[in-house]
RNA sequence: GCCGACGUGGCUCAAUUGGCAGAGCAGCUGACUUGUAAUCAGCAGGUUAUCGGUUCAACUCCGAUCGUCGGCUCCA
C-alpha cells in the first residue's frame, strides 16, 4: 500500500502501482496534493508521467514554494524531536517553516551553546537515519489536552485550548515523538538529507513582548548536500555585501560608538548621497511637487494635535526648555508641511498641492533594534505629503505608483505590494477607514497591480496603506517605499479649502516615500551593487593611470577635460607600477581607468580599462568623454 | 528594551587555553620610472572597548558598563 498524505492533511493509503489518474478519480474534488514524502525512487517520474492536463492532483517537490514549506515543517519536528530526546525537560511552542528554513522555539532552562547546536545537529542526522514514517492522526479535544498534559507540554495545551471550536485537532507521529499540527508532512524522514542549525535567538511566547523570552533555534534542511552548501555559499556572500565593510572599504561611510543609530558621510559617501539626491529633486519636478524644507526642532503641541505624542512619545526625543515648554526633535514631518498649507487659503483650483521634502527626522529606536543604515535613530526620509480633494485621490495615487516604479527600475530592485489595513488603535470612524482601504485596493488595480499580499492591522493609526517591498540581488525584500491615505490629520489640523460652491471643505491628504529613507536605501543598494555603483552613482568614475610620471603632464590634461566636462575624474601621479595602480582602482570599484603612456599621448587617446570587463581598447579622449557623458544621462 | 554571541595596531587575523601581545595589508622614509590586479628595503604603530574584581601573574577567569552583530518586539 502507498500512502499519500493529503493537501488538507488527510492520509489515504491506495494500493502500490495505483495511476496517478485513479488516485485523481477517487478523491471528490481533486484538491488534493501529493506531499514529498509520497515519492521515492523513481516514483516520482513515473508519476509525472502519468499527469495530464485534466488531472488536478498535482506533486509537490522541493522546487516549488509550496513542496518547500512542508518539507521544512517536517524538518522541524526532526529537530523538536531531536531536543526532546537530547533534552526531555525542554517544553516546546511553535516550529513552522520560514522562508529559507525554519524554527522551533523551545522553553529551556540556560542558554544553548555551540556544543548543544553540534549534539542536536548530529541527533536529527540519527532521526533521518532512521527513516520513520510520519503519521497522521487525529483526536477529540479532550483526549489531546490530556496527552499534551500527559507529554508536560504546557504551550501545546494553551494552542489546543485557543484553537476554533469546528477545528479538527490533528497530530503526526514519528517513532516516539508526537506533535500537534494541521500539517500536511512528507512521508518519512529519510528525505531530509542535509540538515544545518544557524543560530539561536530569543523570541517571544505567541510575538508578545508582555509574554515569556523563549529559545527560538534556527535550521535550515535539504534534500540534497549539494543544495546545503550553495546555501551556505550564498550566506558567505551575503555577509560579503555587508554594507557597512564595504562602506569602510570605499571609504563611503562609518559608524561610531559615540553616536549609536547613526552614520558619518565620508566626502565620497555624499557624493553618493548628492547623486541621489539630485535624482531625487528632478524626479519630483517633473511630478509636479514643490520643495519645502521645516524646523527640527518644535513645541510637543503640534504631536499632540496630529495624535503622534499619544501613540509615540516613548519613541521621540523631547525635553523641558525655558518656562517649563516641551521641545521635540521632529519624528516626522507631516504636521509642519501641514502649518505651511495652512498659511494661506487654498482652491480647488489649487489642488493637489504637493510639497516634497527631504527631512531629518529623530526617532529613538531602542538599542537592540539598531542596524548599520538599515535602521538609524537619524533619518532622513523622503518625505512628500499631497493634499488634494476625495475625487483626485485616484489619480494622485496612480501617479505616485508610477514615479516608483521607475524610480526602482533605475536600480534594478524588483518590487512587489501590499495594503495594509485598520489597525486596532485607528483614530476617527470606520465607514471612512473602509472607504480609504477601498480607493487604495482600486488604485492598485488601477494601476494593473493585482497580485499584491495583505497586511491585517498593520496600517498606520490615521490611514491605510500600500507597502512597497524591493527585492534584491540576493533575493532579500526590503519595506521601502510607502503611499499612506490620512482622512484624519486634515481635520485635526483643521485644513480647508474652498470648493466650487463656495464652501469650505477638508481635504484629503497622502503621505508618501519613494526612497523610504535615505540611509536605509543607500545601504540597500550598497549590498545589492556590492559596492561596484553604476557609473553615475559612483563617487569616482574614472582614474586616469599615467604610466610613469614622464606623461604626468598628458594625464593632468585628461584629467582637466574630464572634470569640465563634470565627470568625476582623479589623477593617480604616484610613482608606482601600472599594475599596482589598475589593482588600486580596481578594488575600489571605479569603472573606468584610463591608462596613458607613450602610445596615447602621441595619438592623443586613451586605453580604456572597464570595470569587470578589463581593458576595452584605445579611443580618441573625446570619443571616451561622449561615451561616458551618455551613460551617465542615462543613468548606467 | 528582551534573548544570545562578540569586542586584540587604521584593516584582516594570531597569541600552544592563566606565563615576555605577534604577523600580513595599509601608513611613513628611501630606492626603483614602470604597459593592464600587488617592485624592493627600512621605520613606526597596542593601557588587548571601558571600569572593577580574582591571582605571584589576566588578551585569556568573574562582574558591571558601552558598542557591534544575529534574532524577538517595535517601525508614525
Amino acid at each position: 500500500m502507498i500512502k499519500i498524505t493529503f493537501k488538507d492533511g488527510s492520509i489515504r493509503e491506495f494500493e502500490k502501482g495505483i495511476s496517478v489518474l485513479d488516485v485523481a478519480t477517487k478523491l471528490s474534488e481533486g484538491l488534493a496534493r501529493i506531499s514529498l514524502g509520497a515519492l521515492v525512487n523513481g516514483e516520482l517520474s513515473d508519476l509525472r508521467k502519468q499527469l495530464t492536463e485534466d488531472s488536478k492532483l498535482t506533486i509537490l517537490t522541493f522546487d516549488d514554494d509550496e513542496g518547500k514549506d512542508v518539507f521544512w515543517h517536517s524538518s522541524s519536528h526532526v529537530l523538536a524531536q531531536a531536543i526532546k530526546r537530547l533534552y526531555p525537560n525542554v517544553k516546546l511552542a511553535i516550529g513552522p517553516a520560514i522562508t529559507n528554513g525554519f524554527y522551533y522555539d523551545i522553553d529551556v532552562e540556560g542558554s544553548f551553546t555551540e556544543g548543544d547546536i553540534a549534539k542536536l545537529e548530529a541527533e536529527m542526522q540519527k532521526i533521518v537515519k532512521e527513516e520513520l514514517n510520519i503519521e497522521y492522526f487525529e483526536l477529540s479535544r479532550t483526549d489531546a489536552i490530556k496527552l499534551m498534559e500527559e507529554r508536560n507540554e504546557p504551550y501545546k495545551v494553551e494552542l489546543i485550548s485557543d484553537l476554533p471550536e469546528d477545528v479538527v485537532i490533528s497530530f503526526y507521529k514519528q517513532g516516539e515523538f508526537v506533535d500537534l499540527c494541521a500539517g500536511p508532512h512528507v512521508m518519512n524522514t529519510k528525505i531530509i538529507k542535509a540538515i544545518k542549525i544557524l543560530n539561536v535567538a530569543g523570541a517571544y511566547w505567541r510575538g508578545s513582548e508582555k509574554n515569556k523570552m523563549l529559545t527560538r533555534i534556527y535550521a535550515t534542511s535539504f534534500p540534497k548536500k549539494s543544495l546545503l552548501d550553495e546555501y551556505i555559499v550564498m550566506l558567505e556572500e551575503a555577509k560579503r555585501r555587508d554594507h557597512k565593510k564595504i562602506g569602510r572599504e570605499l571609504n563611503l561611510f562609518t559608524f561610531h560608538p559615540e553616536a549609536p543609530g547613526a552614520c558619518f558621510w565620508h566626502p565620497r559617501g555624499l557624493i553618493l548621497w548628492q547623486q541621489l539626491e539630485n535624482f531625487w529633486r528632478e524626479m519630483h519636478k517633473s511630478y509636479g511637487y514643490t520643495e519645502v524644507q521645516t524646523p527640527g526642532l518644535a513645541k510637543k503641541i503640534l504631536w499632540e494635535t496630529s495624535g503622534h505624542w499619544d501613540h509615540y512619545q516613548d519613541d521621540m526625543y523631547h525635553f523641558d526648555a525655558d518656562e517649563g515648554e516641551t521641545l521635540c526633535l521632529k519624528p516626522m514631518d507631516c504636521p509642519f508641511d501641514i502649518l505651511i498649507y495652512n498659511t494661506t487659503q487654498h482652491s480647488y483650483k489649487d489642488l493637489p498641492v504637493r510639497f516634497n521634502e527631504l527631512g531629518r527626522i529623530f526617532r529613538n529606536e531602542k538599542s537592540g533594534q539598531l542596524n548599520g543604515l538599515f535602521r538609524v535613530r537619524q533619518i532622513t526620509q523622503d518625505d512628500a505629503h499631497i493634499m488634494c480633494t476625495e475625487e483626485q485621490v485616484l489619480e494622485e495615487i496612480s501617479s505616485i505608483i508610477k514615479m516608483q516604479q521607475m524610480f526602482y527600475k533605475t536600480f534594478d530592485l524588483k518590487i512587489s505590494y501590499f495594503l495594509s489595513t485598520r489597525p486596532d488603535d485607528y483614530l476617527g470612524e470606520i465607514e471612512v477607514w473602509d472607504k480609504a482601504e477601498d480607493d487604495l485596493r482600486n488604485a492598485l488595480k488601477l494601476n494593473g497591480i493585482t497580485e499584491y499580499g495583505i497586511k491585517d492591522k498593520d496600517g498606520a493609526f490615521y490611514g491605510p496603506k500600500i507597502d512597497v517591498q524591493a527585492k534584491d540581488a540576493l533575493g532579500r525584500t526590503w519595506q521601502l517605499a510607502t503611499i499612506q491615505l490620512d482622512f484624519q490629520l486634515p481635520g485635526r489640523f483643521n485644513m480647508n479649502y474652498t470648493d466650487k460652491s463656495g464652501e469650505k471643505k477638508t481635504p484629503v491628504m497622502i503621505h508618501r516615500a519613494v526612497f523610504g529613507s535615505f540611509e536605509r536605501f543607500i545601504g540597500i543598494i550598497t549590498e545589492q551593487f556590492e559596492g561596484a555603483f553604476p557609473t553615475w552613482l559612483s563617487p569616482v568614475q574614472v582614474k586616469v593611470l599615467p604610466i610613469s610620471d614622464k606623461f604626468n603632464d598628458y594625464a593632468k590634461t585628461i584629467v582637466e577635460k574630464l572634470i569640465n566636462n563634470n565627470v568625476r575624474a582623479e589623477f593617480d601621479a604616484r610613482a608606482e607600477k601600472i599594475g599596482f595602480k589598475i589593482r588600486e582602482a580596481q578594488l575600489e570599484k571605479t569603472p573606468y581607468m584610463l591608462v596613458v603612456g607613450e602610445n596615447e599621448q602621441t595619438t592623443a587617446t586613451v586605453s580604456v580599462r572597464k570595470r569587470g570587463e578589463g581593458d576595452i581598447g584605445v579611443l580618441p579622449i573625446d570619443e571616451f568623454l561622449k561615451n561616458i557623458l551618455a551613460e551617465i544621462k542615462d543613468k548606467k
